[in-house]
RNA sequence: GCUGCUAUAGUGUAGUCCGGCCAAUCAUGUCGGCCUUUCACGCCGACGACUGGGGUUCGAAUCCCCAUAGCAGCACCA
């Protein structure tokens, strides 16, 4: 019971129910070790997740690292580091580098079974056969001739291009990308950054043997893989194994943020993106880094769902998500943009003590101690303005001189402010203004803050009037903080 | 070209399987109002959609057909 109030952000969102999970599931997260996560990842992860959480039991996470040139070896800590972020329920790791003489094992049942062979046929002229349905000459080898064959695959008698191994299909099928699908191939370099290999599976095959092997029961991944599920239906024919259910969401669309792999990385390394956390980037870090919550970005995958629509990715209902959580818990300072000194005639010295958050007292004031002279943003002056609420302070009177205004005190009453229509703004006392740059997607503010912002280090903060930040950093130079959103 | 998937408001989503309770849900967004010493939060209200055309039926968002659009696959990537 008690388990179930703490859940609440879970239960939020009710996925539709999965066929079969009556008895728990086995789900799993196979990210491909190229990179951190982004959100893209996001989605396949958190929905597994909250499936395994919904009916209980295993959710593996399974490093899909067949490919040698898509491997950075840093990715296998940065996935980990990011699941965790993300806040999932992982019983079990494993590792498909670690794995390889368990497919061999199987390959060669599979050729046993006669549902493998190993070919020897050029590329291209096996694509012209196979859009022709036409069988090509090492489809009907003996079983014994593949055994052999696979055997001296293994044992470094063929490079890279010679040879791969097919799974028999239906050359008659219909639909091309069916037809006698490629399972293993050789690659003579370069080298795996973890094992010594020489014969690598491709993805159809090592899924199918891992899913088997660890007892997947349900598989949710994008509509990307509708013609790998299908193709991979074949090999779990062959082998007479227990089909997963499988569901497959739709494409999502994710605009304003880079997200291809290599283009992340080609950018840090020539120095466009600081690291794989610039906010520009859409992976999990970056998201950290700006003060987006793992939570919002679990509750907003949610509510995208796994329906089979290809979508496109909204950051505001993200930001709203994020906007609930983060609200209650960020205090509030005042920062100035664009700063303007102004002094005000006739005011005598005020301590001012404004909230640190407006609905819980308790959290208690800041002190801000004016003696003649502030900062103010410049864009609330203009020669329309008459008058303004310096915020927890009090009125000013503005008196324009052709181009030049003169500011005057204009009283404590919040009620004359209001009936004035004046504006409550921010501002500084300058003897305590402390640099500040709030760096955007789009660009950067300056301006000066509050000197105690920087006890909020790392944390989000709202600066008043301008949005919710993450301060990221509080030099001597001034404070360095990412805006998140409004 | 071949194969397959999808199509509800700006965005996301419910309803579609088993046609009527849907003059279509909720969230987000925008606008207006209230509250408020923030342009935040909260509250109230408004705006806004069944891709098009046929068909079946007493009745279709829901079933069928066609069209259109989008997406994916046809890699010795995942």
């Amino acid at each position: 019971m008690f388990a179930a109030l703490s859940e609440k952000h879970e239960h939020k969102k009710v996925l539709p129910d999965l066929e079969q999970a009556g008895s728990g599931v086995a789900m799993r997260f196979a990210p491909n070790p190229s990179g951190p996560l982004h959100i893209g990842h996001a989605r396949a992860a958190v929905l597994n997740d909250a499936y395994v959480k919904q009916y209980g039991g295993r959710y593996i996470l399974r490093i899909e690292d067949t490919d040698p040139k898509r491997v950075d070896p840093e990715a296998y800590a940065m996935v980990v580091e990011d699941l965790k972020w993300l806040g999932l329920g992982i019983t079990e790791t494993v590792t498909q580098s670690d794995r390889l003489s368990l497919y061999y094992d199987l390959c060669r049942q599979l050729i046993e079974r006669g549902g493998a062979y190993v070919c020897t046929c050029d590329n291209e002229h096996f694509k012209e056969l196979k859009q022709k349905k036409t069988a090509c000459p090492c489809r009907d080898q003996p079983v014994e001739k593949n055994l052999m064959m696979w055997t001296k695959m293994l044992d470094h008698g063929y490079h890279e291009g010679e040879v791969s191994v097919r799974i028999k299909t239906d050359l008659a099928n219909p639909d091309p990308a069916m037809r006698d699908f490629p399972a293993f191939r050789i690659l003579d370099a370069p080298p795996h950054p973890r094992v010594k290999a020489h014969v690598y599976p491709l993805m159809n095959f090592s899924v199918v043997a891992d899913d088997h092997l660890l007892g997947v029961t349900h598989v949710i991944r994008g509509k990307d893989h509708i013609a790998n599920t299908r193709r991979q239906k074949y090999i779990y024919d062959h082998m007479g194994w227990q089909v997963p259910v499988y569901r497959h969401y739709g494409r999502m669309g994710i605009e304003g943020v880079v997200l291809s792999t290599s283009q992340m990385r080609a950018g840090i390394n020539d120095g466009t993106y600081t690291g794989w956390d610039d906010i520009r980037l859409g992976t999990m870090r970056a998201l950290a880094r700006r003060g987006i919550s793992p939570d919002a970005v679990r509750n907003a995958m949610l509510a995208i769902g796994i329906g089979d629509t290809d979508i496109s990715f909204s950051w505001d209902n993200l930001y709203a998500e994020n906007r609930k959580i983060v609200d209650p818990v960020a205090n509030r300072y005042f920062f100035v943009p664009d700063p303007v000194e102004i002094t005000i005639g006739g005011a005598q010295k005020h301590t001012a003590h404004a909230m640190l958050h407006p609905s819980d007292a308790a959290r208690g004031t800041r002190t801000l101690e004016f003696d003649g002279t502030v900062l103010i943003p410049i864009s609330e002056i203009s020669p329309a303005v008459t008058m303004i609420r310096l915020k927890d302070l009090f009125n000013v009177t503005i008196t324009w001189d052709h181009e030049t205004p003169s500011f005057t005190y204009a009283g404590e009453s919040l009620a004359d402010a209001r009936a004035a229509k004046a504006r409550i703004i921010q501002w500084l006392p300058v003897q305590q203004a402390t640099p500040c740059t709030v760096l955007t997607p789009e660009g950067e503010m300056t301006g000066a803050c509050e000197p105690a912002v920087k006890n909020e280090l790392k944390k989000v903060v709202q600066f008043e009037r301008v949005g919710f930040v993450k301060i990221d950093s509080a030099t001597p130079d001034g404070i360095r903080a990412y805006f998140t959103h409004k």
